[in-house]
DNA sequence: CGCCTTTGACCGGCGC
DNA sequence: GCGCCGGTCAAAGGCG
């Protein structure tokens, strides 16, 4: 068995550039405390496992294709496979599948409505380079987390070609250290719908009593569907992701999170009332610390796309999302959250889950109640009184 | 002065 | 083998 564990330790693949070193040395407040947070194993980092022996891969061609027939623009703003390469992928044989999704990083797309250069996700970033990508003529921005010197995680920012208001941040790789809470809400978004789909290769992970018990598919509303179960004796948790996808590039693995506005009615027919929401900058902040998902508060301080605490702390000389005083504590960052917001009823059994081992709530961050919480975050910060809707979705 | 962004060059993968 | 393209590097200049 092959794990493609994403511990610090495994993430020195990346070269590092020796300026990070000096710039991780500017950061020493907010890292002595990610130490802190290291003793307590409140890590981030996911293991991202694959199975080799699942007889689940990544392939899911009817879905696939019935989602780029509906979708096209995630094409060229995701890096989604062209039908050639999917091609490729599908009929490739599981094993080299699978081959490919263990060397090949997962992906997470997130497509958003955003005036500004970058969505300010709460994470520290820096432009490390910048190219016209081909069919689309804003320019794409690559990024790279400079929290620690090491992580490896980098950050594609782009236009939407044919709507200058959507902005595609697609995020590859895991954080290999704590962040802090204003950054926790994308990250571990972004990690549990990499894990996610990850796990769709796998139709188990022994260890973390967490499963998926079936792959993701799509709907035929341009969402995905997917089910998770933990410990056999939690029940099994469904998740709809409206306007999503999964693409298999044989480059890549991309998960796209749509959360812009709705194009089509149908996208959101789960979500009768959700308001257009505020075309401004997302601020993948939170200084909440509830546990409740029904609270509509709660879901406008967690991924708020309109700007509170911390995006007003966070507006300094680069606007593009970084952080250049992550270290001088924003009023919320000191309150690291092992967890993200989760709703009263997951609350008990990730609870339990903390409870026996941090180490084991790391590692199941992704399927754990987090994911759900994290994507339910995602969810109803852009749907609003949508979460009725999500909550009986998810129940 | 240190750190950042910019931007052209370079490299590797992939398709033809 | 060649060219295209995505991704990265690194020098140069700007800013606080």
């Amino acid at each position: 068995m092959k794990n493609l564990n994403l511990s610090p330790s495994a993430l020195e693949e990346v070269p590092v550039n020796p300026k990070w070193k000096r710039k991780s040395s500017n950061l020493t407040d907010g890292n002595e405390d990610n130490e802190e947070l290291n003793n307590k194993g409140l890590s981030l980092a996911l293991d991202c496992k694959f199975e080799p022996d699942s007889t689940v891969t990544m392939k899911n061609p009817s879905s696939e294709n019935s989602f780029d027939d509906e979708e096209p623009k995630e094409e060229e703003a995701t890096e989604t496979c062209p039908p050639s390469k999917m091609l490729r992928t599908t009929i490739s044989s599981g094993d080299e599948v699978l081959q490919q999704t263990q060397t090949k990083k997962t992906r997470v797309s997130v497509r958003t409505r955003c005036d500004t250069p970058t969505m300010n996700d709460g994470c520290q970033w820096r432009k490390y380079g910048q190219k016209i990508a081909k069919g689309n003529p804003c320019p794409r921005a690559y990024y790279r987390c400079t929290v620690s010197p090491t992580c490896p995680v980098r950050k594609q920012v782009q236009r939407c070609a044919e709507d200058m208001s959507i902005l595609i941040t697609t995020y590859e790789g895991t954080h290999n250290h704590p962040l802090p809470l204003s950054a926790t809400a994308m990250a571990s978004t972004t990690s549990a719908a990499a894990s996610m789909l990850q796990s769709r290769s796998s139709s188990s992970q022994p260890g973390l009593g967490t499963s998926v018990s079936a792959p993701a598919s799509i709907s035929p509303t341009n969402g995905l569907n997917f089910t998770v179960s933990q410990n056999n004796a939690m029940r099994p948790q469904q998740f709809y992701f409206p306007n999503s996808s999964i693409s298999t590039s044989n480059s890549h693995p991309t998960i796209t999170l749509d959360l812009t506005a709705p194009t089509s009615t149908s996208h959101f027919n789960r979500f009768p009332c959700a308001p257009r929401y505020s075309p401004t900058c997302l601020n993948f902040s939170s200084s909440s610390s509830s546990t409740s998902l029904d609270s509509n508060s709660t879901m406008q301080t967690l991924w708020n796309p309109g700007y509170s605490t911390y995006g007003a702390l966070s507006h300094s000389r680069n606007n593009n999302g970084s952080l250049n005083n992550i270290g001088k504590h924003p009023p919320q960052d000191h309150l690291y959250q092992p967890q993200m917001q989760m709703n009263s009823q997951t609350a008990a059994t990730s609870q339990q889950s903390l409870t026996e081992t941090i180490a084991a709530a790391t590692k199941v961050i992704a399927l754990d109640p987090n994911f759900r919480s994290a994507l339910a975050a995602a969810i109803t910060t852009f749907v609003g009184n949508g979460v009725v809707g999500l909550e009986k979705i998810l129940v």
